[in-house]
DNA sequence: ACTTTGGTTCACAAATAGGTTAACTTCGGC
DNA sequence: GCCGAAGTTAACCTATTTGTGAACCAAAGT
């Protein structure tokens, strides 16, 4: 079991929606997850975080939680906003 | 100078176009050019890879051409189709 | 010269992501 | 208990991506 999936499983302790919906498509939440992740370990809050993207915290918070699908850009800006980078590669 | 910037001189002496377009925006290109290079070293055709992906051909080329983003889902299926894996990881 | 194959580009329609506001919940500190 | 801070969700709207069909170009073969 790997960070990710600890992370999956504290979160769905804490959340019963979140759990319940989880249930329904897994692909779909990892990137939140992973994104949220990021955010928390930076210890940036939703609401920092969208004003520096010049959004609002319920966005960053349907991407954490809902979004079925990302753009790229979106989700290089949102790490580049936590001071990371994005690296993506092909196997 | 990595394989990728050779790649893009290349097709910046065969396409006018393409080399007009691509000053405008280096970003946006990357990602349409990691993808074209990722179906020629499997040997596919536009057309086979769109059938794959219940697509046109009109789509895949406009993918590798001119898109200025893209949805990760339709970079992980593009991937996909052509026996390939796309890894994220964040630094 | 004609045809076929692979690719490009455009225009329009359909689907979906993201911006925004507002109401709601949870949690910690007072 | 009350309040503020952080987060969640829903609804609506706009912007953008993707699907699709058609016209076009270039190269290669016949």
């Amino acid at each position: 079991m790997d960070d990710l999936e600890k992370y999956i499983e504290k979160r769905k302790g804490k959340s019963k929606k979140f759990a319940k919906s989880f249930e329904k498509g897994y692909e779909s939440f990892k990137i939140g997850i992973l994104l949220r992740q990021a955010r928390e370990e930076v210890g940036v809050t939703q609401k920092e975080l969208a004003e520096k993207l010049s959004t609002k915290k319920s966005a960053i918070s349907r991407i954490e939680n809902h979004a079925e699908d990302i753009r790229l850009s979106t989700l290089k800006s949102y790490l580049e906003a936590l001071g990371k980078k994005l690296q993506i590669n092909i196997q």
